[in-house]
RNA sequence: GGCCCCGUAGCUCAGCUAGGAAGAGCGCUGGCCUUCGGAGCCAGUGGUCCCGGGUUCAAGUCCCGGCGGGGCCGCCA
């Protein structure tokens, strides 16, 4: 346990104990909770409101509250004072500023060992075009989760899922496969190419169906980006109707399922091209994924099949319309509540297997829960899945429910998230029209640039990693700091703010810190330090000592901005000790110690809440 | 139409799970022309917590009813 967790545990039993007392029982997990800092710093470090049990003893809470401060001590605060219906404490921070100290300083502070298994599923975009502004947010979320749970003491796998079976990649290998080339050009990134050739096959298709005049405008506009592919796909599928093209989609979906040979081999040339442009986009941004997950291999397993059989089995599946339907007639208020789906509303019928054959992507992703649980023998299974997939997490859910899998389908955990937007854009892959993860660092590190030769005390090459590092950090930040519940839009000028509350504001700060400990040249002496002088910088101090706390509460909420905050106060509080306080000119021996002691546990608490972000903490910059 | 999310300072947001003492950054105004890195520091400015009811000693937080914005209701995902 950590010095400053240990101090609110004792406190709050003192108080319980003294409440007891009098004659009242109080719950020592509710008192925690209401614990928090007053208004003022001259009105305590903590406070807890006691009105509840003042009434219960029918005493005026002053009086309650003043008789309790006169009463309880506790070893590291040295003051209780009776604030209205508030018993507030002063810490003393002469007195646990060793411990505390001794702590932050450690590589591993803020740690926990609190055991569980658990699987992050998080990024997993089709691979029919590059990843996106929309995948950004979903993998700096996932990607800080599986940090902030390891972190917890959680054993933790990351999983991306190849969704490579359905109408998607099967219209893109379609194209391809009427093009007579699987393959990018040389010199063009893969994904890249695919997206595009993916968003003139559909806008050439569905100019020939039944929305043809949604599509036609789109179809003109890409034939001004694109004017080669769209006359060669244009040409190759003259002759086809829209009913045609349909039937022949569908039968190469479902050659593939069969695993024919030749589909199999144009589906896994295409869609292994496009992972790679994945792997590395990602691997600019600094993120991996522990296992690729190859929804194809869920089929041909006969996964798939067992759960359709099963499903057959146990009645819960009828044909309808020549397709292969559950209805989820056995919902009850228990069920929705245990599976946390709203009480009103309404679950539509979940396909399992359209009427030609084929089976669909929640079909695919019940094989797909089952296996992630059981592969990892996991306790849960965080699904980082934009809210706009609400509906369908929650049919999975229930078919697994109805299916029998109930621990799995209690456990299966729908991370939702909304939407990033940019300004006066509509995103659209199927439209070829979207802001990609590639351009977007490129873009901020342009950006970046002029700003950091401004700036930056680096040469060369050094400079224009940090240029890299910032810009990235930034973009980080600008995810991860924001509640998911809350919608983004994306603007530069908001996310290449370098004051406070950013990501290069802290990297700096603790950029700072380092150079302090660098010039000071010397080896942080806890022994030598007079922690007599802690109490001039209780703020800084105490708030070094909360980041255990900080790390707990992000695991416990899945709340990775509740770090980001953290941080920025924390730099807020170094900056001003790094203005009033000299620390290498120090004169006092026993006192420059200390501070050095200071300078490094802000370093480290630093360094180590930008990693659970997954935000480089370069030493210099 | 039904359901979900959001609505807090001019702007971006924390606080709501678990009721208890209205917060931060940006902006704006003025200062520090820099003894360890000014991506910084100091002072000031700014709020019917969307509206109306209810519960409570106590409501930004819980309940009910509205309003405004976003999302979802497909043999797509």
């Amino acid at each position: 346990m950590y010095a400053l967790v240990d101090l609110k545990n004792e406190f709050i039993k003192k108080v319980k104990e003294a409440l007891k007392e009098k004659g009242v029982e109080a719950d020592e997990l509710e008192l925690l909770r209401s614990l928090a800092p007053p208004p003022s710093p001259e009105l305590g470090d903590w406070g807890v409101p006691l009105f509840k049990y003042a009434k219960m003893l029918k005493m005026k809470p002053y009086d309650l509250v003043k008789e309790l401060s006169e009463k309880i001590k506790v070893k590291g605060v040295k003051e209780l004072k009776a604030v209205g219906g508030y018993l507030n404490a002063f810490v003393d921070v002469n007195e646990i500023a060793k411990r505390l100290l001794e702590e932050a300083i450690k590589e591993d502070y803020g740690t926990w060992n609190v055991p569980g298994r658990r699987v992050v599923e998080h990024t997993s975009a089709n691979p029919v075009h590059p990843l996106h502004i929309g995948h950004v947010r979903n993998m700096f979320l996932g990607d800080s989760l599986a940090k902030i749970l390891k972190n917890y003491g959680n054993e933790v796998q990351t999983r991306f899922y190849v969704n490579d079976v359905g109408r998607q990649v099967t219209v893109l290998v379609y194209a391809l496969l009427k093009m007579g080339r699987l393959l990018p050009p040389e010199e063009q990134k893969p994904d890249h190419w695919y997206g595009i050739v993916y968003s003139v096959a559909n806008a050439v298709i569905e100019s020939k169906g039944p929305e043809r005049d949604e599509w036609v405008p789109i179809l003109e506009e890409l034939r001004s980006k694109y004017p080669e592919i769209v006359k060669e796909l244009e040409e190759k599928l003259k002759d086809k109707s829209y009913e045609e093209i349909n039937k022949e989609i569908s039968d190469l979906m479902k050659r593939y399922e069969n695993k024919e040979e030749e589909a199999v081999k144009a589906f896994r040339t295409v869609v292994n091209k496009v992972i790679d442009g994945f792997k590395e986009s990602m691997e600019v941004v600094g993120v991996r994924h522990d296992v690729w997950d190859w929804e194809s291999e869920l089929v041909w397993s006969g996964m798939v099949d067992m759960i359709l059989k099963k499903a057959k089995e146990l009645g819960i599946a009828k044909v309808k319309d020549g397709a292969l339907v559950i209805e989820f007639n056995f919902l009850n208020d228990e069920i929705r509540e245990r599976l946390r789906i709203p009480k009103g509303l309404e679950i539509p019928p979940l396909v399992l297997v359209r009427s030609d054959g084929t089976t669909l992507y929640t079909t695919r992703d019940i094989a797909y829960t089952i296996k992630k649980f059981e592969e990892f023998n996991a306790d849960e299974v965080i699904n980082v899945i934009a809210t706009e997939q609400r509906l369908p997490q929650a049919q999975l859910r229930l078919a697994l429910w109805a299916l029998g899998y109930k621990r799995y389908a209690e456990n299966l955990i729908h991370y939702a998230y909304e939407m990033v937007n940019i300004p006066g854009m509509k995103m659209s892959g199927r439209r070829g029209r979207m802001i990609t993860l590639d351009w977007l660092v490129d873009e901020a590190i342009k950006r970046v640039k002029p700003l950091v030769e401004e700036r930056s005390v680096l040469q060369g090459e050094e400079r224009e990693k940090i240029a890299r590092v910032v810009a990235v950090g930034a973009i980080k930040y600008a995810m991860v700091s924001v509640s998911k519940d809350k919608p983004i839009t994306f603007k530069w000028n908001e996310v290449l703010n370098f004051e406070r509350s950013s990501a290069p504001y802290i990297q700096y700060t603790h950029a700072r810190a380092v150079g302090i400990l660098r010039k000071a040249n010397e080896e942080v002496n806890l022994d030598k330090a007079d922690f007599s002088k802690a109490e001039a910088h209780r703020e800084l101090i105490l708030k070094i000592g909360e980041f255990p706390e900080v790390t707990r509460k992000a695991a416990e909420d899945l709340a990775p901005e509740k770090i980001a905050v953290y941080l920025s106060e924390l730099s807020d509080l170094f900056n001003k000790f790094y203005h009033e306080h000299p620390v290498s000119k120090e004169p006092d021996e026993g006192y420059k110690q200390l501070k050095l002691a200071m300078v490094k546990a802000v370093a480290n608490t630093l360094r180590r809440g930008l990693d659970l972000l997954g935000i480089e903490a370069p030493e210099r910059m």
